[in-house]
RNA sequence: GGAGAGAUGCCAGAGCGGCCGAAUGGGACGGUCUCGAAAACCGUUAUACGGGCAACUGUAUCGAGGGUUCGAAUCCCUCUCUCUCCGCCA
């Protein structure tokens, strides 16, 4: 969320920050904010004012009770009256006011950062690194929802049996390998600096809407409606929301957790044939990176975070490359953001496996999270957070890129965790 | 799930319906003293939203929301949470 007095000071800025987003009636919403905020502040003004003189009004009136003026006092009473009828129809007008505004704010997405492209979509995004070859395999070779039946390692036959589609069950070697990669993954991040941290995975409404995942979007997460909580789409919403409504002391800063979760989303309506096998899911395992920086250290943390996060492909040797998202692929929250994708060899295509992003202060205004500088000054902070990493397509590609004959090879750094070097 | 107690500032803890944004103690920070430190002493120590170039100033906030009253931390109602005991239980 942005602030107001970002709007009202800044608004060319946030106007063609909109305009690079592709947001539609940019203008038109800007322009309500500003004249709500107008009234909100009128209102507030009228009201102060009034508040002050009848406050001083009842303070007289019990000097003037104690010295025993009663017919002034009763006088002054009937004004003090006039005034809190005033009183409570510019306060009504100032909290609606202000209630529209905040749902105003809400529909408002976060400026893109100055080097972000615009574009439409992911065909507008810029390839900002590529590593690694990309792999040719022989003709016989497997996609990963072939392997993982042919190895008896995934299965989600299973998991429809007993959940649902897009819920698979990890067998053997599968499972295995799933507890490796999560025990690499936090294992390089606490030797990066990260502190790791295990949250709850269901999470309540402040929550939801500390992070930016509520409003609008509450049909992307699970739902428990008996106790009001909602499954976690991922551990940025729990480890972020840690810091909700608490002012950091400088001298702790910057902050940055590590941790792992289960992650569960709907994903309604967004399944076809592209999202075979473990392309998409309802609940996955991921390893989230969350950082808490000051404004003016956040986009130096963004690309240390990047380069983290390559840092552990390059470990997997999976080939990959990193992408600059444009303004139009961007995230509603973010300020800008890098997306990190695996060759997948079989299938021949880019996965996504993670996305940094620095959000600046469009959630740390949500939830009131600041820090106090040596100066005094109380001042937003910037969050940031990135997949380190998001298991599945990993596994994918790790499944279809390293197949032989004699099975498919474990990457070297992985073989310490899973006890194998091989799946046959 | 049942019964009871409670929720005040960074922490502990006081608070008669007006003199309470809130005593006192601790902590933290700054200063005096010291070669330096400790002790002692002095001072500072919330947040949000308005107004003002600024100094400064108005309003609100004592778990949350309503109510009574000219006036609420203090009285009433609802909710949430915490603690204790009982029950159940990984």
């Amino acid at each position: 969320m942005l602030t107001v007095a970002f709007i009202r000071e800044q608004k060319e800025i946030v106007l063609a920050g909109l305009a690079k987003r592709n947001f539609k009636d940019g203008e038109e919403l800007i322009q309500q904010v500003l004249d709500t905020d107008l009234l909100r502040r009128t209102a507030q003004n009228q009201a102060d004012e009034l508040k002050a003189r009848s406050n001083a009004d009842s303070k007289k009136i019990g000097e003037l009770m104690k010295s025993g003026r009663q017919d002034e006092a009763t006088a002054l009473r009937a004004a003090v009256a006039g005034e809190k009828e005033q009183i409570k129809k510019l306060e009504e007008t100032w909290t609606q006011a202000e209630a529209t505004l905040q749902q105003l704010l809400y529909k408002i997405p976060n400026v893109p950062h100055a080097h972000v492209p615009a574009g439409k979509g992911a065909e507008d995004n810029l390839v900002a690194h590529q590593h690694g070859t990309v792999p040719t395999l022989p003709a016989d070779s497997l996609p990963h929802w072939e392997l993982i039946k042919k190895y008896d390692i995934i299965d989600f036959d299973l998991g429809v049996k007993i959940s649902g589609a897009g819920f698979p069950v990890y067998k053997g070697k599968g499972a295995k390998l799933q507890r490796a990669l999560i025990n690499f993954f936090l294992d390089q991040a606490a030797a990066h600096g990260y502190r790791e941290m295990q949250p709850p995975i269901v999470i309540n409404e402040a929550s939801g809407y500390g992070t930016g995942n509520l409003p609008d979007k509450e049909g992307q997460m699970y739902f428990v409606p008996e106790d009001g909580l909602y499954l976690i789409p991922t551990a940025e919403v729990p480890i972020t929301n840690l810091y909700r409504d608490v002012i950091i002391p400088e001298a702790e800063l910057p902050v940055k957790n590590v941790g792992y979760t289960p992650c569960f989303r709907r994903e309604a309506g967004s399944w076809g044939a592209h999202v075979r096998g473990l392309n998409r899911l309802h609940q996955f395992d991921k390893v989230e990176i969350v950082q808490i920086q000051k404004p003016e250290d956040s986009y130096a943390a963004l690309e240390d975070m990047c380069r983290y996060v390559q840092s552990l492909l390059e470990k997997l040797e999976l080939p990959y490359r990193k992408l600059l998202l444009c303004g139009g692929d961007m995230g509603f929250n973010s300020a800008m953001t890098y997306d990190l994708e695996v060759y997948s060899a079989a299938q021949q295509r880019w996965l996504e496996v993670s996305s940094v992003s620095n959000f600046e202060t469009f959630q740390a205004n949500r939830m009131k999270l600041r820090y106090k500088s040596k100066d005094g000054k109380t001042t937003l902070l910037h969050t940031l957070n990135g997949s380190a990493l998001a298991l599945p397509r990993i596994v994918a590609a790790l499944l279809e890129n390293n197949q032989t004959a004699g099975g498919i090879a474990i990457p070297k750094v992985l073989v310490p965790y899973t006890g194998f070097e091989v799946i046959n």
